[in-house]
DNA sequence: AGAAGCGGCGCC
DNA sequence: AAAGGGCGCCGCTTCT
């Protein structure tokens, strides 16, 4: 059973059953609280929800302490169509007509339109929908036109699926343990300052890079300056890069590096961190299904994905629970076997170290070249060593690096590709077309037209593994959240991993759901493949443990 | 004064 | 040892 929704304010909101079809299945009902009504249709018939965002409309259900089992997002599900038919949208551009549309407010944070914004996006022939069209009806009519393309049609559930998981991961936090958080930034960076007020650890090193300069004025903070610095010593840099820096000798080097390390933690995750993202023991940032073209997620605020190793020593299980983290080991080569089909590497993959086993097969044992060969093949990568070793790995995995190669041609020519279910690659701009258009009046191709393809074509290569995997997880969260016993709660997931926060008693439980839904997500997108794609899941106090 | 671009670096 | 793909976000610098 379908039901449409539509949320009103105070908590109230309006609900119509719909039809498999999306025709209407009942009368257009009105609720002073869509959450109880919510969670007796919910008891009663377990319906698929269609809603227009799962961000907007699911948090106070949430709140409300209502769980629900599947949805469809219409915002969602529009950009896939869309993306599949190459005319992509940006997200906030998508919104913003997408709720014109629905006849809903904008986004509050959507800007002044652009001009070329299409008013009508729904399937090949636009339907407008006038201006006083009932937003339940309105609901429904978007739902029929987005049955346009069966082909899609799990890539939409799973991208609705992410979307309920996203909303649940915000409402329960991950676990943050402040004063754990505090202890490492006063060990690494001294007491606490004001904010903009350089801590004491900072400023040592500070005085320590000018003393090596002779006294002269640097801002460390700033590249130019650095760079000035060496230039004065005559010491001649291209940058102040980390990699850079090392390989100068120099005695401003080492308390430069480790000012820089230390200034990112106090800049990125310090106290104006803990205090903007971290309430009540519990880090709450917003993710973004479906922010990266990818298909991958992003996120907003409090850089969630890209909490460092160190500050992982913060997140601890409440007493008496722990932490499940999983991940799937070396997903992507083990994508791109599955997506070729090419016998050798799916051997290879048999192996729960799949570049120990790669290396076994073709080189001499030797995992670090194995490893640099297979993600040159991914992400297109040719300086260095990685020519040779390519070469190598092409010779013996044909049909695995034809595969990629294939996509970075369509890329160099300016097609589309696709992942596995469907997700589908944008186009490239005008402007790329115009410069890659072809021989100029002389016959020459312009070393900028033939880098543009080339880059071009990178990207495409590494679109088909990289959201061909986020396919893959976004089936595996969606079978897993299904999975789980009732106490445990999925907290953190990132590209490749997640993190389960349960009672310690249903740790086993837990570990076994993450196993099945790895399962399930391999036989969704490959049928009955030979490819394993192992999880490591392991139970710890502590996620900074994990691995 | 505020926006936009850049360099840099955290994560996968 | 870095590089090759994808991000978010910071401070600094330059532009408007």
């Amino acid at each position: 059973m379908l039901v449409a929704l539509v949320p009103e304010a105070d908590g109230a909101g309006r609900w119509q059953k719909l039809h498999d079809d999306g025709t209407p299945a009942g009368p257009a009902m009105a609720a002073t609280s869509l959450a109880s009504a919510v969670a007796s249709l919910e008891r009663a018939h377990k319906p698929r929800w269609i809603w227009a965002d799962t961000s907007e409309v699911y948090p106070p259900l949430l709140a409300a302490g209502v769980r629900v089992d599947r949805c469809w997002d219409l915002h969602l599900t529009e950009a896939l169509l869309l993306g599949a038919d190459g005319r992509h949208r940006e997200p906030k551009e998508l919104a913003a007509a997408v709720a014109r549309e629905l006849n809903l407010p904008a986004p509050a944070d959507v800007g002044p339109r652009k001009k070329d914004v299409e008013l009508t996006l729904f399937g090949p022939d636009p339907v407008v929908l006038p201006g006083n069209t009932d937003e339940l009806d309105a609901l429904a009519m978007v739902f029929r036109a987005q049955q346009r393309n069966p082909a899609l049609g799990l890539l939409i559930v799973a991208e609705s699926a992410s979307a309920l998981v996203a909303a649940e991961m915000t409402f329960h936090g991950l676990p943050w343990r402040e004063d754990v958080h505090n202890a490492i930034l006063e060990e690494m960076l001294g007491p606490r300052t004001a904010p903009g007020v350089r801590p004491k650890v900072l400023q040592a090193l500070a005085d320590q890079i000018r003393e090596a300069f002779g006294g002269k004025e640097i801002n460390p903070d700033a590249p130019a300056s650095i760079v000035r610095a060496f230039a004065r010593e005559g010491i001649d840099v291209p940058s102040a890069r980390r990699w850079v820096l090392k390989k100068i000798d120099h005695p401003a080097v080492e308390p430069l590096l480790e000012y820089k390390e230390r200034a990112r933690l106090w800049v990125a995750h310090g106290w104006t961190w803990l205090d903007a993202w971290v309430h009540d023991g519990r880090f709450r940032p917003d993710y973004v299904v479906g922010g990266v073209v990818s298909g991958r997620w992003a996120s907003r605020g409090g850089a969630a994905l890209q909490i460092p190793r160190l500050m992982r020593k913060a997140v601890l299980a409440d007493d008496g629970w722990c932490l499940v983290a999983a991940d799937a080991s070396q997903l992507e080569p083990r994508i791109l076997a599955a997506l070729s089909g090419d016998q050798r590497l799916i051997e290879v993959c048999g192996d729960d170290d799949l570049y120990s086993a790669l290396a076994e097969d073709s080189f001499k044992g030797e995992r670090p070249r194995a490893k640099i060969a297979m993600l040159s093949a991914m992400y297109g990568g040719t300086s260095g060593e990685a020519g040779p070793l390519l070469a190598v790995l092409r010779k013996r995995f044909p049909q695995a690096v034809g595969y990629v190669e294939a996509a970075a041609q369509a890329g160099e020519q300016g097609r589309m590709v696709r992942t596995r279910l469907g997700r589908t690659s944008p186009s490239p701009s005008d402007a790329w077309r115009e410069l890659t258009g072809g021989a100029d009046d002389s016959g020459e191709v312009s070393s900028s037209s033939r880098q543009a393809a080339r880059n071009w074509g990178r990207f495409t290569r590494n679109f088909v593994v990289q959201g061909s995997a986020a396919d893959w997880t976004a089936a595996l969260l969606g079978v897993l959240r299904n999975r789980l016993p009732a106490n445990a709660h999925l907290v953190f997931f990132q590209h490749d991993e997640v993190l389960v926060h349960c009672p310690r008693e249903d740790a086993d439980a837990a570990i076994e759901a993450i196993a099945a839904a790895g399962r399930e997500a391999t036989r969704l997108l490959f049928g009955e493949t030979s490819v394993r794609f192992p999880m490591n899941a392991v139970p710890v106090d502590c996620y900074a443990d994990a691995k």
